[in-house]
DNA sequence: AATTAGCCCTGATTGC
DNA sequence: TGCAATCAGGGCTAAT
């Protein structure tokens, strides 16, 4: 399931092959991953036709190619989705939803194979759409900007581009993702307000991590893994925390992710931009997620599963124990 | 306004 | 053997 490590492997492997290259034409083989395309799939493809990418970019789980149209090529893996690079003629993959043919390419990729970068999805949780971009003035939620607590230069840009971890000059976002916060790598994090508004949440701090208006890019899988590193159980409620207490566990999610993204970096064929997000390298050293009934790796004690949003848990009895049922501090 | 439940999807696996 | 239930879960929408 990609998470924010996985995506951003995506984002390098099409910012180092598809900058530069022209999309010349489009096949949409199922209407449901181009569902957000309001114009329909026709529109989309005839809006990408002709256009040449100029850089390619993430926010959380999002990531998107600038095109020369002024326009943006917006996608989403949701829980299967994979973009992958592929000689044309290759035997299509089974779940290929969206083909994009491609022409030109970056210096080194010019050896005269005809290249397309394939939307594969079998869940179809993902998707692609065509967007316009739209200056942002920095990531508090809509309606509260300029409250002076971040200003103008160190709030604009904050996405993950190809050039390096920030934006300088265009600070534009596709309107879907206006909503989603910066993630923990980004150096514009505003690490203490994000502190403050965790601490501020009326709900368990599992539940807060995932919220991707608060800090993005973090998944069932990395949540779990960070609230372990941090021995801390994620149904504590987030009010309680002490600022130190979630300072600690937000360099537990760097740490981790920081972590998977350099076992992620390791591809293996330098054209198949890397989306094993399900299979990826950082499987074999998880701690607690999809553990079961495995020894925890700090004290041995078997891993537990809960319930959690009609998913699953994973944490450690020992090292993570639940919080007692708290009286309602209000009426205490 | 803030928080939460339900829904969308398909294929592998499990249970009867 | 065959069919149904279960699970995977991010993001969006509706409900509270």
């Amino acid at each position: 399931m990609p998470e924010l490590p996985e995506v951003e492997v995506v984002r390098a492997g099409l910012a180092r092959w598809m900058t530069g290259t022209r999309i010349e034409s489009v096949d949409v083989l199922h209407p449901r991953p181009v569902r957000r395309h309001q114009a329909g799939a026709a529109d989309f493809a005839a809006s990408l036709a002709g256009t040449s990418v100029v850089d390619v970019v993430r926010r959380g789980k999002f990531l998107w190619c600038e095109l020369d149209s002024g326009q943006a090529l917006l996608a989403h893996l949701g829980m299967s989705g994979q973009l992958l690079l592929r000689s044309q003629g290759a035997p299509d993959e089974r779940h290929l939803r969206v083909r994009l043919r491609l022409a030109g390419g970056p210096d080194g990729a010019a050896d005269g194979v005809a290249r397309e970068l394939r939307f594969i999805d079998q869940r179809m949780f993902g998707g692609l759409a065509v967007t316009s971009l739209v200056p942002t003035p920095d990531d508090l939620p809509a309606g509260r900007g300029g409250t002076g607590a971040v200003n103008w230069t160190s709030a604009v840009g904050g996405m993950t581009r190809s050039t390096g971890m920030t934006a300088s000059s265009s600070a534009l976002l596709p309107p879907p993702v206006l909503h989603v916060a910066r993630d923990v790598l980004d150096p514009l994090l505003h690490e203490k307000a994000l502190v403050a508004r965790l601490r501020a949440r009326h709900t368990a701090i599992k539940r807060a991590l995932l919220d991707q208006t608060l800090v993005s890019g973090i998944g069932n899988i990395y949540a779990d893994e960070a609230l372990w590193r941090a021995r801390m159980h994620g149904e504590r409620p987030a009010q309680a925390l002490t600022r130190p207490a979630v300072v600690r566990l937000l360099g537990h999610v760097r740490a981790v992710m920081t972590q998977a993204l350099a076992q992620g970096g390791t591809s293996f064929d330098a054209l198949y931009v890397n989306v094993n997000g399900e299979s990826g390298y950082f499987e074999r050293s998880l701690a607690v997620y999809g553990r079961e009934g495995l020894p925890c790796r700090a004290c041995g004690t078997p891993v537990r599963r809960e319930a959690f949003m009609n998913r699953s848990s994973f944490s450690c009895p020992r090292c993570q124990p639940r919080p007692r049922p708290r009286r309602d501090a209000r009426l205490r």
